[in-house]
RNA sequence: GUGGGUGUAGCUCAGGAGGUAGAGCACCAGGUUGUGGCCCUGGAAGUCGCGGGUUCAAAUCCCGUCACUCACCCCA
């Protein structure tokens, strides 16, 4: 038997209908809010990725999809949207009648990871960007927007953390102070964070591992280092989430995998994922549509894993589907054919039917019209056709009425509706 | 990539100091001649994840492998 891909799953039926309110909600809320929906290709040349997520980040390093094609371009699955978003936004000179833009996009990223609850190696997104605003009233706006989706999705359990990663002004002063420090304890990290020290210094700031914990006590906090005008729009975003009212908590070892990200960073957290607590993160990211080679615009955005969110939500949350209108029960092959005309154009009337199309019997289509929940039942027998006429019965009620098989669908609709 | 746990019918699981398998639910058919939900009876369904080894004999022991799962790691 062929099975699936490892780390990739299929969502059945059953589990469907939540991804669809969540997509619905989602979607009839970015829009109230001018988010457009954009597009994108699952594909793109691994250059682009590797120059905007970054060269030395593990997604780019060892956990991105790639190959080459038949003619030799190397090509990568897409591990995150935004850098799509970004190039198209270029390509397309989205920028040039207003640079001011929002959109959204939803659909399937790619990481080569070891699988584990709430993470798979297919996993689904709900990305939402701004280009065009410098203000940090846009990423207010983002994360208001994220407790906004949490809230109608009855999801508790999450707290919004936010950080500040500075500037090209002002970060190098942080890397270095911060260098300084690491530099002290050196002894006292584990062998990744004396890796990264060198390479990217601020993962370290992220480690999980309780004794580097210990050790960067008392680390300096980029917070203390931004430049005035860093630390004015972080005072920005704090005001507009306060008048928001959107709990937020300030954590300032909050550092993104993703080299482009500036100021603003999120990330909205939940206890019930396990290690994989991030349902939504996202950020500023002043100087990636610049370093792809557009314009210099500002932008910010979020991502939500929606797999996680699905988790989040309990199945029971879930509307129960439409229960069935009516179930058609045939009896002998010339009802059978009568039946199935009559089903297909109730279906078309936009009554939800179903037929039993087998050879079986009325105990056993009456058991199935029972399973499906059906509201009433056709009986369509050869004795009452002969006198031009079939059985509608309410199941709820048991009433059973003849019906004259002229205007039949018309009789049947209008019954149907009535109850 | 590293470590732990798990892998028996569609689903949830039992069993197993070695002698080729069970339950509940679901499914199908009956319980008199054309009517559902309860109940009763019967039936179908598994190469006991896959491959190899030990053995007269393996679902049961050993090795490998794959998958799922949790943690590390990473992030959404």
């Amino acid at each position: 038997m062929i099975q699936l891909i490892r780390g990739f799953k299929d969502i059945l039926p059953g589990e469907v209908e939540l991804w669809q309110k969540i997509e619905k909600t989602a979607v009839e809320l970015l829009e109230d809010f001018g988010f457009k929906e954009i597009r994108i290709p699952i594909m793109e040349r691994t250059e682009l990725f590797a120059r905007s997520i970054g060269e030395d980040t593990d997604i780019v390093e060892k956990e991105m999809y790639t190959f080459p094609d038949r003619k030799g371009d190397l090509l990568t699955l897409r591990p995150e949207a935004t850098a799509s978003i970004v190039r198209s936004y270029i390509q397309h000179k989205l920028y040039a009648q207003d640079p001011v833009r929002k959109f959204y996009t939803i659909g399937p990223m790619f990481r080569r990871e070891r699988p584990q609850k709430g993470r798979y190696r297919q996993f689904y997104q709900i990305n939402a960007e701004i280009f065009g605003v410098d203000s940090a009233l846009a990423d207010a706006q983002l994360i208001f927007i994220l407790a906004t989706l949490f809230a109608r999705l009855a999801v508790t359990d999450v707290q919004s953390h936010i950080n500040s990663l500075g500037c090209p002004e002002c970060r190098p002063d942080f890397k270095e102070s911060l260098s300084k420090f690491l530099s002290g304890v050196k002894e006292r990290l584990c062998a990744d964070c004396n890796r990264r020290q060198i390479r990217n210094p601020l993962r370290v700031l992220d480690c999980k591992v309780p004794a580097c914990k210990e050790a960067i006590e008392g680390v300096p906090s980029i917070l203390d280092s931004l430049c005035p005008e860093c630390h004015r729009q972080f005072e920005i975003l704090k005001n507009a989430l306060e008048r928001l009212d959107v709990p937020y908590v300030i954590d300032k070892r909050l550092v993104r995998g993703l080299d482009y990200y500036s100021r603003a960073t999120f990330e909205i957290k939940t206890g019930l994922l396990g290690a994989q607590d991030a349902v939504a993160g996202g950020g500023r990211y002043d100087g990636l549509v610049k370093t792809l080679g557009g314009p210099d615009i500002p932008a910010t955005g979020f991502a939500i894993g929606f797999d996680r969110l699905a988790e989040l939500i309990a199945v029971s949350e879930v509307d129960d589907a439409r229960t069935l209108d009516i179930f058609v029960a045939a009896l002998g092959e010339k009802s059978r054919a009568l039946a199935f005309e009559w089903s297909c154009a109730l279906g078309l009337a936009g009554i939800q039917v179903e037929m039993d199309m087998g050879d079986r019997s009325l105990k056993s289509q009456m058991k199935r019209a029972n399973k499906f929940a059906a509201k009433h039942t056709l009986i369509v027998g050869e004795k009452e056709l002969e006198q031009g006429s079939v059985i509608l019965r309410n199941m709820a009620t048991k009433d059973q009425v003849l019906l004259p098989i002229e205007n039949l669908v018309e009789n049947v609709k209008t019954k149907v509706e009535g109850s």
